[in-house]
DNA sequence: CGTGAACTTGACAGAATTCAAAGTCTGTGG
DNA sequence: CCACAGACTTTGAATTCTGTCAAGTTCACG
């Protein structure tokens, strides 16, 4: 439960400057984004960054560790609507309702960067391609929102699953990391959740998946060993190898 | 399929106008707005105003009829994301990507209003409330997508119908119609694109639901005659009325 | 170590799809 | 205006999938 240590860097040397806010931005105005928006931060596992329901204020970048954003469901249950990994930006949802959309919990010991948003606005209104950015960030985020809404209203559990281990491991493969081979951060509750299906369904088809030799999995290690057979179920209509 | 003709309304005038991008907008402003993006067309049934996949140019505002937004599955199949009344901006999600990411088939005759996008940039450049506008309306889409895509995901079928009835009657309540007793513009085979089941389990349910007097279904004319019933519907955890 | 949480596995029940067939509506052409 | 063909809709029976309940196992932390 330890803080982890700020690490000294600033925008203009930050590994993920390519998929943040001030992507594109020159010299000068790069200095000015993080003089007026930015501020690192340190987040202890479990700690609750945004919490839904209350007003918003800021943007989040995540600069390491992972997340996941949650929200109580009517029935008394937990329904996980994403994983957050470094480079991506927390609370998007917000700015229209004014309230944060769901609580975006650490899941390791991160280190995020801060944005108020009325600051961002004063800057945006001075700089068209900041608010341009911010634009086509939200558009996208949409877009792929609509892709996860269709897959999971449609796809089978095997395929559910097997697709977010395969996007799990390509966003650890586009951050440095091996795209086969990785610590799951989330607890089989958290995956159940996220998939919409309950915890002995996602350890049934763990088990399943090693049986067919398409992973390795030794509690939260996984292997992806066949991802051309994975990628198969994942867009198959049906499953149907015992 | 005959092309309704236009009306000869503007955007000062328009009765979505609270609704749509130039909202708050003042008179020269506004002006400046519908001169510069604004360009009213009639569409005909079945006529597809945005094509997926096509690169992206312009908005579109739906000012009367219906509109349904689709794309082809994977496996052949159809999905269906979503439902478009007069007041709802289409192509949010493509300003990111570049391309549209569905189609978006008109569901009876219709006139829309399309916004070019390129002009539309250059206007918020000069004019940052419009382009805060724009972001409360992406953000703003992306968190009611985020709310469609955990029902989907977590409810069981008769809470997904009861909950799309309800939504489509609230929507024509909103623009003058009746929220109880409304034609629906849409096959049975769209409603189960877009709730993710099949034909016959909507067929089945809309039958249960008469049988037990929530409503009444004759064609496509629908009339709510217990709406706090389908509440109950729509939010319990199971159904178990035979 | 030991205790509690997390995870796995099995048997059963309920839900939704699939397959099959009958019935109804729409609009097109005679 | 009517008849007909094709699309749309409803209904039934059997199958498959996933959740529920229950028990046992492993793991992590004190």
């Amino acid at each position: 439960m330890n803080h982890p240590s700020l690490p000294p860097a600033t925008c203009a040397n930050c590994h993920w400057r390519a998929l943040c806010l001030p992507s594109g931005l020159a010299g000068g105005a790069l200095d000015e984004f993080e003089r007026a928006v930015s501020q690192r931060r340190a987040v202890a596992r479990h700690e609750c960054v945004e919490t839904g329901g209350a007003p918003f204020g800021q943007l989040h970048a995540v600069l390491s560790g992972q997340f996941k954003l949650q929200r109580a469901a009517p029935d008394g249950g937990v329904q996980v609507l994403g994983f957050a990994m470094p480079g991506d930006l927390l609370g998007l949802d917000a700015i229209g309702p004014g309230r944060y959309g769901s609580d975006a919990v650490a899941l390791s010991d991160s280190v995020i960067c801060a944005i108020p948003y009325p600051g961002l606005e004063t800057l945006m209104a001075q700089q068209p391609a900041l608010a341009r950015r911010l634009s086509h960030l939200l558009s996208a985020s949409l877009a792929q929102r609509q892709e996860q809404m269709l897959f999971l209203g449609n796809a089978r559990a095997p395929q559910r699953l097997a697709r977010l281990l395969l996007d799990l491991g390509g966003r650890y493969g586009e951050r440095g990391g091996s795209a086969t081979s990785f610590q799951l951060c989330m607890s089989r509750e958290d995956l159940a959740a996220y998939l919409a299906l309950t915890v002995e369904s996602v350890s049934r088809l763990l088990s399943m998946f090693k049986q067919n030799g398409l992973l390795a999995v030794s509690n939260r290690a996984i292997e992806l060993r066949d991802t051309a057979g994975l990628r198969a179920v994942a867009a198959a209509p049906a499953y149907s190898a015992n």
